[in-house]
DNA sequence: CTCGACTCCTGTTAGC
DNA sequence: TGCTAACAGGAGTCGA
């Protein structure tokens, strides 16, 4: 599902959608804009409006305008953003593959014909107009040790649960979460405090690594766990059986020998 | 303020 | 073969 990697690749696909003019919104999907956004809105800010940024803050992708507004999209867990009829992912986790139009929740058409769309088959993700940037807590690209510890703070909740918290830290989901768990050899269920100061580093290393790594690999879904999360799955560094278990509603599969 | 539980959303898939 | 129920997880809301 889309991550911090995924937005990150569309937001560089943004780039092919910048400095062109905006002659066209379809945007009737009122569940898709949030916070009290209307369709007639967007198409009054966007309307004849050239988009001059593409920005990323963890999960979310801003776009600038020249006209002063700002649209953010949110992809949730099946969005893709899809420019000039070229997806930049076409393989995401727990998505279809398929291009349907009938997914397709918000739609900009330029003037030279062509377009950017967000495609959303669960519709789970959303289109608002000048949101609310302080929301989100520092993006998680840039973790080390220290920003770790402000993210912890005196938390007694899941480490795992605390680290997927947006408003404190950006950008991590389910799969990334996971995966530099594992590669710390820290359980998900630890209460978020109880981290020695060599863990939280331990963790913040392991977050920092297994972000560039997935990133050249592709995206999200090809950590080293990733194979194995299915019931029967085994650890890939011991063999154990990885454990299923729920860790804040989020299904978390771990090794349970050299997760501690 | 913190934190867990619940809810929404819909295509896919496991299982009968 | 065809159907149903479970499942996936990002994010908002609510109540203790």
């Amino acid at each position: 599902m889309p991550e911090l990697l995924e937005i990150e690749y569309y937001r560089r696909a943004a780039g092919a959608g910048l400095d062109r003019e905006i002659a066209k919104v379809v945007a009737d999907d009122h569940h898709f804009l949030k916070n009290g956004t209307t369709p007639e809105a967007v198409k009054a800010a966007l309307g004849g409006a050239r988009f001059t940024t593409a920005r990323r803050v963890g999960k979310v992708l801003y776009l600038d305008t020249d006209h002063g507004e700002v649209l953010s999209l949110r992809f949730g867990m099946t969005g893709r953003l899809i420019v000039d009829d070229s997806a930049v992912i076409d393989r995401l986790e727990y998505s279809p593959r398929r291009d349907e139009p009938k997914w397709d929740r918000f739609l900009v058409r330029f003037a030279d014909g062509g377009s950017m769309r967000v495609q959303d088959p669960r519709r789970l993700g959303g289109v608002e107009l000048d949101p609310d940037e302080s929301v989100l807590g520092p993006d998680a690209w840039e973790i080390d040790a220290p920003m770790l510890t402000n993210v912890i703070g005196t938390s007694v909740t899941a480490i795992k649960t605390r680290i997927m918290d947006q408003s404190r830290l950006a950008g991590i989901g389910n799969l990334l979460a996971d995966d530099g768990l594992w590669r710390s050899g820290i359980a998900p269920t630890r209460a978020a405090n109880s981290l020695s100061a060599a863990e939280v580093a331990d963790l913040a290393l392991a977050l920092h690594e297994t972000l560039r790594q997935l990133f050249e690999r592709g995206g999200s879904h090809m950590g080293d766990t990733q194979e194995e999360r299915h019931k029967d799955g085994v650890c890939p560094r011991d063999g154990a059986s990885l454990q299923r278990t729920k860790v804040g509603g989020r299904t978390s599969y771990w090794c349970p020998i050299h997760q501690v």
